[in-house]
DNA sequence: CTGTTGGGTAATGTATACATTGGCTGTCCC
DNA sequence: GGGACAGCCAATGTATACATTACCCAACAG
C-alpha cells in the first residue's frame, strides 16, 4: 500500500487495532510485532510512535505496546468533541454556500445508509454513516478539524461495531441526515448546526446507555 | 529535562520552533539537526516524527525537515476550532459546578494579566493569557480536548508574539475573562459559553486584521 | 538557447549491534 | 507467612552501517 515500511506498518497496525485483531490487556513487544509484520524494529517503532500520537496505543517502556481500551469516559470525551466540531462543519458548509459536489456526496451517502438499512446490512449502514460524517467535515474546508474528527471517529470504531446490532433508531438517524442536507442546501447555517448537534447528542446518549447496558467498560 | 534523547530532542525542537530559532523556508536535514543537538539520527527522527504529527513540521523525504509556516488560512482554521472547543470547556466547567481550585487558578491568571498590562509587560501578559486559556480547558475535564487546544495554541504562538505589540484592547480581553469567571462561578453554562465564544470571535477577527495589515502571510 | 537525459552524490529508510536499565524471580530475613 | 533485596535477563534506547533512491547538474541533442 504505502511505499515505506514505516507507513505500511502504521496503516496495518491501525487497521488491526480497529478490527480488534490486536486487543488490549496484553502487551505487544516491539520485536514480536516487528517479526510478525516481517520488518525490523526501526520502522515498527516509528509506526508505534505515530499510533501513540493518534491515541491508539500506549508505549510503556519495557512493558510493551498496549492497545488503548476505549472506556465510557473516553466515549464521552470523544462524543463531546464531535458534538462541537461537526455542527461547526455543518454551519460552515451551509454558509459557504455548499457546492453541489458536497451536497451530492452527502445525498449519496444517505442513500447508501437507507439502502443498507433496508437490506439489514448493519455493517454497511455503519460504513455509509461514517462516510456521511466524513464527507460533512471534509467539505467544510477546515483541514485540522477534519483530521481531528477523523481520528476520533476511528478511535470509537470498535465501540460502534460492538453496539451496532443493539442500536435502535437507525432510521431516525437517516432522517436527521436528510434534514441536515436540506438545511445545508437552504443555506441555513444555524439550523443545520442545531439539527446536527441534537443528532450528535442523541447518538452520544444512546451509545453510553448501550455500553452500560452491555456492562462493557473498556473496548 | 526528559530522560530519553528522543523526548529531550522533541521538547528542544518544539521550543526552538516556537521561539523562531528554527525558521521556515529552509530545509533542515536529519544529520545536521542531529549533530546540532549532539545526538544520533535515530532519536532525532523519532522527535521529528512527533513534531510532524503535531503539525509543527513537514518531513519531506530527501528534502529535509521543513518548519511549517502559519498562514492566515491556518490561523483561521485554528481559531475556528478554538472558538468551538473553548466555549464548550467554559460551559462544562460552569455546569460541573467548577471546583474552587479551578476558579482560583483562573482568577490568579487574570490577576497576572492585569498586573502585566499595568507594567507594560506584553510578553508577560501573553503568557498569563495563555495560562488562563490553558487552565480553562484543563479543568473542564476532557483530556483529548485539552490536548487539541493546547497543541493548537502552541501552533499559533509565533503569530501571537509577532502581533503582540500591535494589539489593542488587551484590557477588554481581561474584562472578558473576569466576566467569564463570574458566569462560571454562578453556574451559568450557556452564559459562560456565550461570553467566551464572543471573546474568541473577536480575537480571531483582530488577529486576522493585524496579520493582513502587517502584510504577513506565513509566520 | 531550451529541453531532456544520464550519472554522481548525498540523504534517507532500514537493519542491526550494543550498552543500559528496569522488571521479575527467588531467596533470605523478620 | 509476608516483605525486602539482589542478581539476572530481556526489552528498550541509541548509535551506526549500508543499500536504495531521488535530486541535482552537466552534457548533449534538437
Amino acid at each position: 500500500m504505502a511505499d515505506t515500511r514505516t507507513q505500511w506498518a502504521f496503516s496495518k497496525l491501525r487497521h488491526m487495532i480497529m478490527e480488534n485483531e490486536l486487543q488490549h490487556g496484553q502487551p505487544y513487544l516491539e520485536q514480536t510485532l516487528a517479526t510478525r509484520l516481517g520488518i525490523s524494529r526501526t520502522p515498527l517503532r516509528e509506526a508505534a510512535l505515530r499510533l501513540q500520537e493518534e491515541g491508539f496505543v500506549d508505549i510503556r517502556p519495557r512493558l510493551g505496546i498496549h492497545i488503548r481500551p476505549i472506556s465510557c469516559a473516553d466515549m464521552s470525551e470523544i462524543y463531546d468533541i464531535l458534538t462541537e466540531l461537526e455542527p461547526y462543519a455543518a454551519r460552515r458548509l451551509a454558509e459557504m454556500p455548499a457546492p453541489a459536489a458536497a451536497l451530492d456526496a452527502l445525498t449519496a451517502h444517505v442513500a447508501a445508509m437507507e439502502a443498507a438499512l433496508s437490506a439489514d446490512d448493519l455493517r454497511g449502514w455503519a460504513e455509509a454513516d461514517r462516510a456521511f460524517h466524513q464527507a460533512l467535515i471534509e467539505h467544510a474546508g477546515n483541514r485540522r478539524a477534519e483530521r481531528i474528527v477523523s481520528t476520533l471517529f476511528d478511535q470509537v470504531h470498535r465501540a460502534r461495531i460492538l453496539t451496532l446490532n443493539r442500536r435502535s433508531g437507525l432510521d431516525r438517524s437517516n432522517d436527521d441526515h436528510r434534514r441536515l442536507i436540506a438545511l445545508i442546501r437552504a443555506g441555513d447555517g444555524a439550523g443545520a448546526a442545531d439539527v446536527h448537534r441534537t443528532h450528535r447528542e442523541t447518538a452520544r446518549r444512546e451509545m453510553l446507555v448501550l455500553l452500560s447496558e452491555m456492562g462493557v467498560d473498556g473496548v
